[in-house]
DNA sequence: CAGCTTCATAACTTTGCGTTATATTAAACC
DNA sequence: GGTTTAATATAACGCAAAGTTATGAAGCTG
């Protein structure tokens, strides 16, 4: 015989509020469809679930086994109600986040730490990507937040976009490098140091090139490229390589590795760096919160940029 | 947000699976109404269970964490089949049984042992009583076999008489009793023994007034009276008391209690040992079930009476 | 025994599950 | 790469059953 796991759920809650009326309370439901479905469920089981005439009312001994299991289902079932409310609150869940290599890793793989440490059942899948093809991903749905720097003029009209930092660049070497003790860089002596040079097809390699032509370098050495961030660190601190980094990414790291920017202006681009999401209503409960977070933290980083660069001044 | 366990088992059974129409086929339903209940699954979770457009239908994390919960409400609802079907074969369930005192203790006591060791879950429960209480008891449904002795005239009308035993009483005494060298007993050596009688208002003491007025004896004392049938046979094999028994109970005690039978014609009763019940429809199974038990113990009783008297005659 | 609480019943509405028939879509195969 | 095949989605509709309010019956109170 088979039977219904609702019915199970109601002869639980009878039994263990201790009569009709309470149980339908504990549910949510009239007291006549309690007792009518309890009726039915005796009729069908043709036997009863309850002692008769006694009103403390009293299961027999097959009504307070149906009872534990009926006790199961409503477990289960509040696990489950429990899975689905952290799931729409955004507690769990899974999303998708992709930006360029360099940001990512320099800036965004600390806010996910940060993220994971406060809401830890929801997992981050990253990747790395330029603007067009996350673009792409984003529209097929295989992609969450995609973190790029982009033109305000470029921001596709099917998708949102909510700038997070602007854009800004600097030429960074070792510390101790010999034009850290330059008060006023020429081209000429740049032209003197070997790049490390972004992947070729990265905004951050264009960013480059633009850069030198301003102030006037023509002619400039590429000593090595593609590596990533960590990799790029590696050669700049072991040489007398430059190289071209978001400010952020170098104001994340200056604690931590042994490099430090040029006072030379190259001018900055006119992107700005954001977060690009399909649409507002689509996304994901879990991919909202991280969004509002990793936005949080950025209006943190800007704060504290501001801060330090005041600081610096005073100096 | 509640949620029905019958969707999430429907979800248990898709990911077990591996399909909606696997899954369908294995709740024993149609294809689209598990198909539409997922959807409308999915609608009121407001999130995919499934990831979109891959055809070895593969859960998402959210979906598969609720198919477990699923899998706890159908393996919740199993167990709940399979207690209602072992209480409607009469593999468990509750059997109140009742009957006069020395027959229970004597016979009906070793029955139920072996009953509950064919049948382990069914408890039975057992008390004592004539035959008017107990019909009442019957009647008011707190009662669901009778064992007693009664004139087939005197069944009532409602009720239900299985006869399992011609009435039969025998006298007892010790073992070695001076009695049991006597081939031919006469009143006068009874008289010289006083008896151990059954409790006053229990028919077997109306039978031992009728059984000595039969045989003569009008004068007879009685040294004890009211025991139980332990008590009887106690005082019974430490003295020279005498006792009337059912002949069903010694022979169940002859290989036990160092007790016999004397071979005098008493007469015997115009009733018969049987199983009263209430109505062959509103039984339990499991009273059904042990009602069918005792009869069949009893036909087996009978035969082996019968061998035994064969024997005895050979003798 | 009167009053109160609790459970059962009645009558009706609404929800939603089940069905079959059919359209779509993804996978597989040549 | 197009065609075949299998799996899933959609549509339309009947029906079982769960929900509702109103009301009657039956046990426990004092």
């Amino acid at each position: 015989m088979k039977l219904d796991p609702r019915h199970l759920e109601i002869l639980a809650a009878i039994v263990e509020h201790g009569g009709l009326t309470e149980g339908a309370e504990a549910l949510g439901k009239s007291q006549p469809s309690v007792s009518r479905t309890l009726s039915q469920l005796e009729a069908r089981i043709g036997a009863p679930l309850f002692k008769p005439g006694r009103r403390p009312l009293q299961p027999t001994d097959l009504g307070l086994a149906l009872a534990e299991q009926g006790q199961a289902v409503l477990k289960a079932n509040a696990k489950a109600s429990d899975l689905v409310a952290r799931f729409r609150t955004g507690h769990s869940g899974l999303v998708r986040v992709a930006g360029t290599p360099i940001f990512m890793d320099g800036v965004i793989a600390s806010m996910i730490a940060r993220f994971q440490q406060e809401i830890p059942d929801v997992r981050v899948d990253q990747s790395y990507g330029y603007a067009d093809p996350l673009i792409e991903r984003l529209r097929l749905g295989t992609l969450d937040i995609a973190i790029v720097p982009l033109r305000r003029s470029r921001v596709p009209a099917d998708l949102s976009f909510q700038p997070i930092l602007q854009g800004l660049n600097v030429v960074v070497c070792r510390e101790n490098h010999p034009l850290t003790r330059s008060k006023f860089i020429t081209a000429k002596e740049i032209e003197n140091y070997p790049w490390i040079a972004p992947p070729a097809d990265s905004p951050l390699y264009k960013d480059l090139r633009r850069a030198l032509s301003n102030i006037g370098a023509e002619d400039f050495r590429i000593s090595c490229s593609g590596g990533s961030l960590a990799s790029v660190i590696g050669v700049l601190t072991g040489s007398d390589s430059l190289t071209i980094l978001p400010y952020s990414v170098v104001f994340m790291m200056k604690d931590h590795a042994r490099i430090a920017a040029l006072s030379l202006d190259i001018g900055h681009p006119d992107r700005e760096l954001g977060l690009l999401v399909a649409s507002e209503a689509q996304q994901s409960p879990a991919a909202r919160r991280f969004r509002t977070f990793v936005h949080a933290q950025f209006e943190s980083l800007s704060r504290r940029i501001v801060q330090h660069r005041k600081d610096q001044l005073w100096r």
